[in-house]
DNA sequence: ACAAGGATCCTCT
DNA sequence: GAGGATCCTTGTT
């Protein structure tokens, strides 16, 4: 079953839990979340939180949408727009687990095996060969990139959010990173602790 | 038109 | 654990 627009249309944090343990497909490739951050509109290390520019209008729009982002010139990030329409949010998928078309992964990420092929979100952006021209496409229609339901977690992990130094304190330290307790596929697990 | 810096990754040690 | 790669977006002139 395809995830619904409105999945997608809550609260961020809650989007940024539920995705963990939901499946991404595009082709043949399809990989389970295990790995999220949520991104809101007052926080200081969204790309949105100081208003609409070409990059960040995507996350105004209405949710369910891909926003992929390129970092430091390289790495294709993939995030999925949350929130209702208006209010500019989105939940970066930051690892995966694979559960079909791993050649494929394998050679979009230079042949490696185990879990580096997969923890961190340029990775996933590089097995999912998704570039910026997806900003914008609907995760739960059909065609191309689509988000599918998946088993629950039994148990989740939270902690603050990698490489946003440059945020306010307050949302520096925001526990707002989502992770699969029980899978090695899993970024920087150090900074991570247990949510009942 | 230009300079600065980044929601990272890889290759060393 | 540390450092360099690499190039687009953004804000300023």
């Amino acid at each position: 079953m395809r995830l619904r627009q409105s999945f997608f249309a809550r609260d961020t944090l809650t989007v940024a839990r539920d995705l963990l343990g939901k499946e991404l497909r595009h082709g043949g490739v399809r990989l389970r979340i295990t790995e999220t951050e949520a991104y809101t509109q007052e926080d200081s290390a969204c790309h949105a939180h100081r208003g609409r520019t070409k990059r960040s209008e995507v996350m105004f729009g209405p949710p369910g949408r891909a926003y992929v982002y390129l970092c430091y010139g390289i790495h294709q990030m993939l995030n999925i727009v949350t929130e209702a329409e208006g209010t500019a949010a989105a939940v970066l998928i930051r690892s995966c687990e694979p559960l079909a078309g791993l050649d494929l992964v394998r050679e979009r990420r230079g042949g490696k095996s185990g879990p580096v092929l997969l923890t961190g979100p340029g990775k996933v952006g590089a097995a999912l060969a998704l570039d910026t021209d997806w900003t914008g496409h609907p995760l739960y229609g059909g065609g191309g990139l689509e988000a599918h339901d998946g088993p629950e977690p039994s148990r989740t992990l939270a902690g603050p959010r990698v490489g946003i130094d440059y945020a306010d304190p307050v949302d520096r330290d925001a526990p707002w990173r989502f992770a699969i307790a029980d899978t090695p596929w899993v970024s920087q697990r150090r900074s991570l602790v247990d949510r009942r």
